[in-house]
DNA sequence: TGTTCATATGAATAATTGTTCATATGTATA
DNA sequence: TATACATATGAACAATTATTCATATGAACA
């Protein structure tokens, strides 16, 4: 891979946009995490846990039951829930207590809604 | 499948949690429609394509050279931006301008920085 | 300590999806 | 009309991922 690397495209670049635009993107690595993130509401089981979870904190087999799917799925989807940090738990005895992490959530979850609705 | 079958999972249901927040859940083709649109926003590419289009309206080969890849990939995930409508685009002879279709966009993108940077 | 049970996890499978290559479309101009 | 060129699209391939099944972990309690 060569530096500054001009990809085969059309002869009509605009240059003075692209070198203003690509001066001020944000580092790859700030993109990349922010990709992952959006990953982990891109899914309707996600979702649907999400959305149950603003209603209650639940138990594992609670959020089985109002999804309507085994344990073993809500536990693999709780995982990476848990790994991208927007949901937290409790421990009680055997059983777990899931809950959302924080506020960003039913902001981007608005936002969403706002913008499928609109 | 039964009505108001119950699955296979821990005899600790707590039924009245359960029947709760099953009763305030949204329909599931919203649901279906949110995760459809954060999908959009799960990939490294479109979230960099849209991060490009914060600063500036550009055609299809402008964002190839931004992002570094080629035109056709750029063009691809163009399709998907548009059938989420969060892109729009004008005609200019043979060039196509791309920008982005609304603020809800930009919103949701600050809330999921401020998630990941936290 | 041994059993029960809620939850977690590993392996396997099926389905989805991003990129590339090749080619089609459609606009401008000679 | 023929050519050039920006963009779009279809097919193919590789990679990722959601779910299931089987089993492991670990807490409560007899």
């Amino acid at each position: 891979m060569e530096e500054n690397e001009t990809f085969e495209c059309c002869d009509e670049v605009h240059d003075e946009v692209v070198e203003k635009v690509s001066s001020q993107m944000p580092p790859d690595e700030i993109l990349y995490d922010l990709a992952e993130l959006f990953k982990v509401f891109g899914d309707s089981t996600r979702v649907k846990i999400i959305c149950a979870l603003f209603e209650s904190e639940m138990c594992v087999c609670d959020i089985a039951q109002v999804l309507g799917m085994n344990q073993s799925a809500i536990s693999h989807q709780l995982r990476v829930l848990k790994q991208a940090r927007l949901v937290k738990y409790r421990r009680e005895g055997k059983t777990v207590y899931y809950s959302l992490a924080d506020s960003h959530i039913q902001a981007i979850f608005n936002q969403g809604f706002e913008h499928i609705t609109e």
